[in-house]
RNA sequence: GGCCCGUUGGUCAAGCGGCUAAGACGACGCCCUUUCACGGCGUAAUCAUGGGUUCGAUUCCCGUACGGGUCACCA
C-alpha cells in the first residue's frame, strides 16, 4: 500500500506536520513538579456535580504552580447547546474554580489553544494525515447500518464486540477500492490500525490508585469521524499532548477506555500524562447503589446545590472530605482556616464509588454558617434570595437591621445555634419573624392548651415589661407558671405529674408557638426584642383570640 | 457475554504486616439546662468470602461471591 498516496488522497488539504505543531506549542516553561491540569467538559447545557469534583485539579495545580485551564470538548454537535459554554463557566466562577487559561464566555485567553476543540480541527487531522502516512490510519466506509449488522453478528456467534480481525474488512483493502468510495462520494470514518493484543497487559500508573494492568487495544477504533472531527479519544491525546497537560483527572467511567488512550500516546511517542481516575459518585437506588443519573437524579445537576442554596465554600468543605479522605480531620483540627490552605492530594483520594451523603453536606453546611457573623449570612441569604426568592430580597433590603438582628439570635455565643445549612432553609426558618410571612404552623402545646391557654397568655401580657433583663423576664415566667398550677422546673413535673397541669416547658412552648408560630425557635425573650413590644404584644392577643 | 474497577460499622472513612481497628455524619441512651437550641458523655463493627505467603494478615498474592462501570462516527 502506498500510504502516501493514501495520505493525500484522504487529506489534500493538510500541509502541516507534527513537527510543526511542536513548534507551534512548545513544552511549558514551568517549575519541576509543576501540574497543568484542566476541565474538560462538553457543551450539553448540563454541568453537574462531576465538573466540579474534578475542578479540584485547580488546587492541585495551583499548589505546585502549574497551570489550570478549562477546554471545551465540542466534537459532538448534535449535543451542543446554545449557552453552555457560559453555564459551565459561570458554574466555575460561583464555585471560585479560576482558571489560568482556556476558553472563556466571548473568546479564549493562553497560548495552547484554541481551545474549543472544533476549532482545533487542522491539527487533528495533521496528526491522523502523520497516522495514515506510518500506515497505522485507514478509512472504513461501514455505514451504521454494516456495524449494526455486525454487532449483532458477533452477539450471536458469542464473540467479543468491535471492529477487529475479520470484521475490520476495510482493513486492508486496495486503494483502488478507497479511490472507488472516495469517488463515489461515500462518507467515511478513519480507523486506528492496531496491532494490539489483548494477551499484553500494559502496565498504567493511576495518579490515584496506582499501577493498573490494561489489556492492550485491539480493535480498529474510529479517530475521525465522518464530518471530520475527532473521536473524544482522538481529540484528548492530541490536545492534553499539545496543551502540555501533565495530569488528566476524570472520572473512572474512561478506565474501560484507557487502552486507546495509551496506546495512540504510545505509538504517536509522546509521553503519557498522569491518569487520575476519580470514583464515581454514588446513589441508592432501593437496594443497591448506582452511579447518578442526570434523568433520574436532580442532585446531579450542580444548579441543585446553588438553588438549594448551599454556601460555596461549604459545598467545597463537603466535596473534599468526599475527596480527600484526610481532609475531615485537618478541617476539624482547623476549622476557620480557609479550605485553599490544605494540601491537597492525589494519592489520599478515594478510589471506591461513595454514597453521595445530602445530610452530611446539611450539616458541614449548618456548622459553617453557624460559624459566621450576623453580617455574612445576611449577605450571603440575600444574594441568593435576589436571584431565587425576590419577594425575601425586597423584605431584606427594606428591613436590613431588623433582618440582621434575626439572623443574629443565638448567633454570638460560643455554642451556636445551628439552625440552617442553606439559604432556602434560612429563608424558611427565619420567615416567622417579619410580620409579612409569619403563619402559625404548629398547635399549642397538649398541657397549656384548652382553658389554660388564655389564661397564660393574659398573665404573660400584663406583667410583660420590655425594660426587664432576661433574667428578670425569666424570673416573671417562672412566677406565672407556678401560680398556674404548673411545675416551674421540668424535673419536678416529672417526678410527680399528678401534682402539677403540666411544666414551664408547656408555658413557655404555649408562647414560642404564639410569636414564632412553632414549638422550636429561639429563645423567646431575644425574639421578642427582635420583634418590638408592639409586634410582640400583637401576635400573643392573637394568639390568645384565636 | 468480554474487559476493567471496587468491597472496613446505616453512610463517609483512617489504617499502608503486629493496634483494645481512629474520626465524622446519622441513630439511640444518659447528662447539662429556666424554655428552644447548643454542648458533653456513652452505646452499637466477627474489616465480603475461601485459599495461600508469613512467626503473624484488615493490610501482600490467587480464586470465588457481590457491587459498579464500560464495550458508539457520545463525551
Amino acid at each position: 500500500m502506498d500510504t502516501t498516496a493514501l495520505a493525500n488522497l484522504l487529506f489534500p488539504d493538510i500541509t502541516k506536520t507534527i513537527g510543526d505543531y511542536e513548534t507551534i506549542y512548545p513544552p511549558r516553561d514551568l517549575p519541576e513538579g509543576a501540574v497543568v491540569t484542566r476541565i474538560a467538559p462538553s457543551p450539553t447545557g448540563f454541568v453537574h456535580l462531576g465538573n466540579l469534583y474534578n475542578a479540584i485539579g485547580e488546587r492541585l495545580a495551583h499548589q505546585t504552580g502549574g497551570v489550570f485551564y478549562l477546554r471545551i470538548e465540542d466534537t459532538d454537535q448534535k449535543r451542543e447547546v446554545e449557552g453552555a459554554v457560559e453555564a459551565v463557566i459561570d458554574a466555575m466562577t460561583f464555585y471560585g474554580v479560576h482558571f489560568d487559561e482556556g476558553a472563556t464566555a466571548d473568546g479564549e485567553t493562553g497560548d495552547y489553544g484554541p481551545y474549543r476543540q472544533r476549532q482545533r480541527r487542522e491539527l487533528y487531522q495533521t496528526v491522523a494525515k502523520s497516522l495514515v502516512l506510518r500506515g497505522l490510519a485507514y478509512p472504513c466506509f461501514c455505514t451504521e447500518d454494516d456495524l449494526k449488522a455486525m454487532h449483532e453478528q458477533q452477539e450471536a456467534a458469542k464473540e467479543n464486540y468491535g471492529y477487529y480481525g475479520k470484521y475490520a474488512i476495510w482493513r486492508d483493502r486496495p486503494i483502488e477500492d478507497i479511490e472507488a468510495e472516495l469517488k463515489k462520494g461515500t462518507e467515511w470514518v478513519l480507523r486506528f490500525r492496531s496491532e494490539g493484543d489483548p494477551e499484553n497487559m500494559i502496565p498504567v500508573q493511576d495518579g490515584i490508585r496506582g499501577e493498573l494492568k490494561v489489556q492492550e487495544n485491539y480493535t480498529d477504533f474510529v479517530l475521525l469521524k465522518s464530518d471530520g472531527i475527532p473521536t473524544y479519544h482522538f481529540a484528548h491525546v492530541c490536545d492534553d499532548h499539545f496543551m502540555r497537560t501533565t495530569h488528566v483527572i476524570r472520572d473512572e467511567s474512561w478506565l474501560a477506555t484507557l487502552p486507546i488512550h495509551v496506546q495512540l500516546f504510545d505509538t504517536l511517542g509522546w509521553q503519557r500524562p498522569v491518569y487520575c481516575h476519580t470514583a464515581t459518585l454514588m446513589k441508592m437506588d432501593g437496594a443497591s447503589k448506582r452511579k447518578l443519573s442526570k434523568r433520574k437524579d436532580p442532585e446531579l445537576a450542580l444548579s441543585y446545590y446553588r438553588e438549594a442554596g448551599f454556601p460555596q465554600e461549604a459545598t467545597w468543605l463537603y466535596l473534599l472530605t468526599v475527596l480527600n479522605s484526610n481532609f475531615e480531620e485537618w478541617h476539624l483540627a482547623n476549622p476557620d482556616a480557609d479550605s485553599r490552605e490544605f494540601t491537597f492530594s492525589l494519592e489520599k483520594m478515594s478510589t471506591s464509588g461513595a454514597l453521595f451523603d445530602l445530610e452530611k453536606l446539611d450539616n458541614i453546611c449548618k456548622e459553617y454558617l453557624s460559624r459566621k457573623p450576623a453580617d455574612f449570612v445576611y449577605d450571603g441569604l440575600l444574594q441568593w434570595a435576589k436571584e431565587y426568592d425576590s419577594a425575601l430580597a425586597d423584605r431584606m433590603t427594606a428591613k436590613a437591621d431588623f433582618y440582621k438582628a434575626a439572623i443574629n439570635v443565638g448567633r454570638v455565643s460560643d455554642k451556636p445555634r445551628k439552625d440552617y445549612g442553606s439559604w432556602s432553609a434560612a429563608a424558611k426558618f427565619l420567615a416567622f419573624y417579619d410580620a409579612e410571612t409569619f403563619v402559625i404552623e404548629d398547635g399549642c402545646p397538649e398541657n397549656a392548651s384548652g382553658g389554660m391557654k388564655a389564661e397564660i397568655l393574659n398573665r404573660y401580657l400584663d406583667t410583660l415589661d420590655f425594660a426587664d433583663t432576661q433574667e428578670a423576664w425569666f424570673a416573671k415566667v417562672k412566677e406565672i407558671t407556678e401560680a398556674l398550677g404548673y411545675a416551674a422546673q421540668p424535673k419536678k413535673y416529672k417526678k410527680n405529674p399528678e401534682l402539677y397541669k403540666g411544666s414551664i416547658v408547656d408555658v413557655t412552648n404555649l408562647l414560642r408557638v404564639a410569636l414564632t408560630g412553632h414549638q422550636n425557635a429561639p429563645d423567646i425573650w431575644e425574639i421578642s426584642h427582635v420583634l418590638g413590644e408592639d409586634e410582640t404584644r400583637r401576635r400573643l392577643t392573637d394568639y390568645r383570640d384565636a
